[in-house]
RNA sequence: AGACCUAUGGUGUAAUCGGUAACACACCAGUUUUUGGUUCUGGCAUUCUAGGUUCGAGUCCUAGUAGGUCUACCA
């Protein structure tokens, strides 16, 4: 047996390495997130790292909701994140918890701090705090209320708990240095007085922690072992150990890797809401959403989102991953998975004149050639047939060209060849409305005894039988791939009006019926699409998740800018 | 300007005591194919710069340069 080499990533090493040291016995990691808004890629980098990390090396990953604001916490936010975890397949069994499950314990860590003489109750205002924390190459300076005594500190953040003062009018700060050149050690604040309701605690209490006394004590209190974070935090970690240490609690480690950047797509909470709220997309499951409901929605499978995360890599540089990364694995795992049916989006009419007229046959087709044991299923053929209008030209335009034109001939995928004689041309439009050909009737799929040698294969549908349904076809919300990256220019400046294309009218062969939302399917030589939500019995709608690649398309495109 | 962090093809990630720069995507040229999909083959890099140590440096040392983060009672 060959040895796989397999490489670590540098979290992975320091694992590899704690574990054997003995540092630790089995690892303990955890995904946090806040319950504020939905999960996007970037989400389910973390995702995927803190329990990838897990599968590989053994222990447990916890799912907890940081909710120490409950202004802006909801558990509608919960339960979709929840839900999303679940889709891209992870499970955290029954550790689901819940920052606001530590309030009491994390109101004794702020008492033990103040009676180490650590933390005190400051009565400045918001604006004068600011003016004290001086700046990047300043100190700040002392504010006054820093040398209240322990039993007045404690007095007064009873009080604050007690809901005896109103927001704003005092916080709890940790006592650190005014002096530091890192400004989240300038005292930071670590409770706020915040008369709200919250969706677990109700109005239990009338003050909250603050994110870094609370999702570093909630590390310590879950024995988190490694703390795994975006670069984002870096600076807080200096923090993050201080406070461990003073409260003399379980020394949880704090690593941070790269966030998730994708061209053409945007993460941030207030952009994409903006983008709700604007209607430029319809909601945040829309397709076009880098959420991961939009993904879905949009067809995209876990295993591809997973693979293009795994391909991307973890590190400590700004990564910047091509979206055509994303798509390319998507159609990767959608390739081996997704069942090929026919389907055509821009109809034109092909009637085979030598067919009988009243003969309908049924003629086997395979689900999927990538399948180890094929397997198939029947479609109706007809006299009279639908192929894609562009699967029609009325002079071959190059030599590599192998689709219809007078006199060529094509297979018709899974049934005849057939040979252009004739076709209809509306003189007003130059539309082509309807084309003639003859079949070759000893040239079916499978008992072809005919000889010909046709260069290309086409899609088809029965007219007869086809199913007339509405695509919904996405492009890429962006017009550039960096919308964020332009001076002067707001990212709303770069959104491409032709992102959503709705195609009222294709049509597709009649086994489809029997697909529910969800369900992703090929449509041969065209793309992969996915049964939407908004499909009823009258008409299904499918969302184009990506198209296949066309090399044809491209040497079309590539010839055309020569030209130019 | 201060602190912290990062620097390897177009993009992302490898190279584990210093020993032929590897893989994927993209791109280019072919191959296969009853999907112009899939498959398969080949091509594609003075490792940010300048010095230094060494038989040998992506890796070690020194000095630069470029980029990121940080001055919310958000997380």
């Amino acid at each position: 047996m060959e040895e796989k080499k397999e490489t670590h990533h540098f979290i992975e090493q320091i694992i590899a390495e704690d574990l054997k040291e003995g540092k630790h016995n089995s690892i303990i990691t955890r995904f946090p997130p806040e319950p504020n808004g939905y999960l996007h890629i970037g989400h389910a980098k973390a995702i995927c790292i803190n329990f990838g990390i897990v599968e590989k090396f053994g222990g447990k990953t916890n799912l907890r909701f940081d909710d120490t604001n409950p202004e802006k916490e909801s558990t509608e936010y919960v339960n979709a994140i929840k839900r999303d975890i679940q889709w891209l397949g992870f499970d955290w069994e029954d550790r689901e918890y819940y920052a606001s499950d530590y309030f009491e314990q994390l109101y004794g860590f702020a008492q033990k701090l103040i009676r180490k003489g650590l933390a005190y109750v400051d009565d400045s205002t918001s604006e004068e705090m600011a003016e004290m924390k001086g700046s990047t190459n300043q100190a700040g300076t002392n504010s006054p209320y820093r040398n209240r005594s322990i039993e007045e500190n404690l007095a007064l953040f009873e009080k604050m708990k007690n809901g005896a003062f109103e927001n704003g009018s005092k916080v709890l700060r940790a006592k650190i240095d005014m002096s530091s050149p890192n400004l989240l050690m300038r005292d930071p604040v670590i409770y706020r007085v915040k008369k709200a309701h919250h969706h677990r605690t109700g109005d239990a209490w009338n003050i909250y922690p603050m994110y870094d006394f609370a999702h570093g004590q909630s590390d310590s209190i879950e024995n988190i072992t490694h703390s795994l974070c975006s670069l984002e935090f870096e600076n807080h970690r200096p923090l993050y150990n201080w406070l461990i240490e003073q409260l003399e609690i379980y020394p949880s480690r704090q690593i941070e890797f790269s966030r998730m950047n994708v061209t053409y797509m945007i993460t941030s909470k207030r952009r994409l809401l903006k983008l709700v709220e604007e209607g430029v997309v319809t909601s945040w499951d829309d397709p076009r959403m880098p959420t991961l409901s939009g993904m879905r929605r949009r067809g995209f499978s876990p295993e591809g989102i997973k693979m293009f995360i795994a391909k991307a890599g973890v590190s400590k540089r700004e990564q910047m991953m091509d979206i055509g990364l994303l798509e390319e694995c998507v159609r990767q795992d959608l390739n081996k998975t997704t069942d090929r049916i026919m389907a055509v989006l821009d109809p034109v009419k092909v009637v085979i004149t030598n067919y009988p007229e009243d003969k309908t046959e049924l003629l086997p087709i395979e689900n999927n050639p990538e399948e180890e044991v094929r397997t198939y299923r029947k479609i109706p053929f007809g006299r009279e047939i639908f192929i894609e209008k562009n699967d029609f030209k009325e002079e071959a335009p190059n030599r590599k060209y192998r689709r219809l034109a007078p006199g060529s001939i094509v297979r018709l995928k899974a049934a005849y060849i057939i040979e252009c004689t004739d076709y209809i041309k509306d003189e007003a439009t130059g539309e082509i409305t309807e084309i003639h050909c003859k079949y070759y009737e000893n040239s079916r799929s499978g008992s072809d005894t005919s000889g010909l040698k046709p260069k290309g294969t086409l899609g088809w549908v029965s007219a007869q039988h086809a199913i007339t349904a509405e695509a919904r076809i996405y492009d890429r919300l962006f017009t550039d791939p960096f919308p964020l990256n332009h001076e002067g220019k707001d990212f709303m400046d770069f959104i491409n009006p032709n992102s959503l294309k709705v195609l009222p009218q294709i049509l597709v062969e009649p086994s489809v019926q029997s697909k529910t939302a969800g369900e992703r399917l090929q449509f041969m030589r065209i793309g992969y699409f996915c049964v939407d939500p908004d499909s009823h019995e009258d008409k299904m709608v499918f969302n184009q998740t990506v198209t296949l690649k066309d090399t044809w398309a491209k040497l079309q495109n590539q010839q055309k800018s020569t030209k130019k």
